[in-house]
DNA sequence: CGTATTTGACCAGCGC
DNA sequence: GCGCTGGTCAAATACG
C-alpha cells in the first residue's frame, strides 16, 4: 500500500479526500461545460491511496468523483443540478458525462472510484475483501457486486462493475477508509525504479482539502507512475 | 470442516 | 402512501 512508499494512508487520505459521487473524468483534465478546465492528480496518485496494490501492476485509466465542484471550476454546484462535463477517451474522442450531485439520497462521506481497463473483474488492490451481495442495477446491463473489508472493524466497502459503455473496463467505487494497512500489501508494489518527475501531481485540488503536501506526493508517485507498465491510457 | 460465495429476501430513501 | 431502486442481510451452497 501507500506506506511502503513512505506515506502513511492517513495522511494519503489526507491529501487526497474522497469526493463524494458519480463523475467519471479522465486524470489530470475534466472540461466543464462552462468551458472551465480543472485539473487534477494523476489517476495513479488518487489509486495509490484507495488502490495500494494495484498501481504496481496496473493503474486505473480513469477515476471519478461526485462532487459538484466540478461544475463551475470550485464552487459547489446546488445540490440536484445537473452538470455536463468531458474527458478524453483512449481515442482521443472528447466524451460528455453528466449527472447531479445526488447519490440516491444516500451521502457517502468518502467515496471515489476508479475506471480500469482490465479483463478481469475483481483487481487486486493489496486489501482483502469479502463479498456480500450482487444486484442488477438499472444504470447498467452488467451486474454490480458489493464487497466488504475483510479486516476486523474496517467498514470500507467497495463496488464493482463493468462499465456499461465499454465493457473493457471495470468501474471499482471504494466507500470510506481503511483504518489498516494492507495485508501484504507492501510486497504487492514494485519498488520504484528510478523514475522521477514523470508525472506532476497538481497541488491546486478543486475539491475542498487540505492542502496536499505536493512534494512528497510527486516523489512518491511518479515512482508508482514510472513503475507500472503504461498500458494505461492517461 | 472452515471459509468464501451466491442469491433471494428484506429494508431504507427518494420521487411521484 | 406507494412503487422503484440501490444496498444489505443471511441461509444455502460451493470450494479448498
Amino acid at each position: 500500500m501507500a506506506t511502503s512508499l513512505g506515506l502513511g494512508h492517513e495522511a494519503c487520505y489526507a491529501a487526497y479526500p474522497a469526493p463524494a459521487s458519480s463523475y467519471f473524468f479522465s486524470s489530470p483534465e475534466l472540461v466543464a461545460d462552462s468551458g472551465a478546465v480543472m485539473e487534477f492528480p494523476p489517476a495513479a496518485a488518487m489509486a495509490d491511496c484507495y488502490f495500494p496494490g494495484i498501481t504496481g501492476a496496473r493503474a486505473p485509466d480513469y477515476y471519478y468523483s461526485p462532487v459538484p465542484v466540478f461544475a463551475n471550476g470550485g464552487a459547489a454546484a446546488a445540490e440536484n443540478e445537473m452538470v455536463n462535463m468531458s474527458y478524453v477517451d483512449d481515442d482521443g474522442r472528447r466524451m460528455m458525462v453528466s449527472g447531479s450531485a445526488g447519490n440516491g439520497g444516500r451521502r457517502p462521506s468518502q467515496r471515489i472510484g476508479f475506471r480500469t481497463r482490465s479483463e478481469v473483474d475483481v483487481l487486486d488492490d493489496g486489501f482483502k475483501w469479502r463479498k456480500y451481495g450482487k444486484k442488477a442495477v438499472k444504470s447498467s446491463p452488467n451486474p454490480r457486486n458489493y464487497y466488504r473489508c475483510s479486516a476486523e472493524g474496517c467498514g470500507v466497502k467497495k463496488r464493482v462493475e463493468r462499465d456499461r459503455d465499454d465493457e473493457r473496463y471495470v468501474v471499482t467505487t471504494y466507500d470510506g477508509v481503511h483504518n489498516h494497512a494492507a495485508p501484504g500489501g507492501d510486497a504487492l508494489l514494485a519498488p520504484p525504479r528510478g523514475a522521477q518527475d514523470v508525472l506532476r501531481p497538481v497541488c491546486s485540488a478543486p475539491w475542498s482539502a487540505p492542502t496536499a503536501p505536493c512534494d512528497a506526493w510527486g516523489t512518491q508517485l511518479h515512482a508508482v507512475a514510472a513503475g507500472h507498465s503504461s498500458e494505461s491510457s492517461y
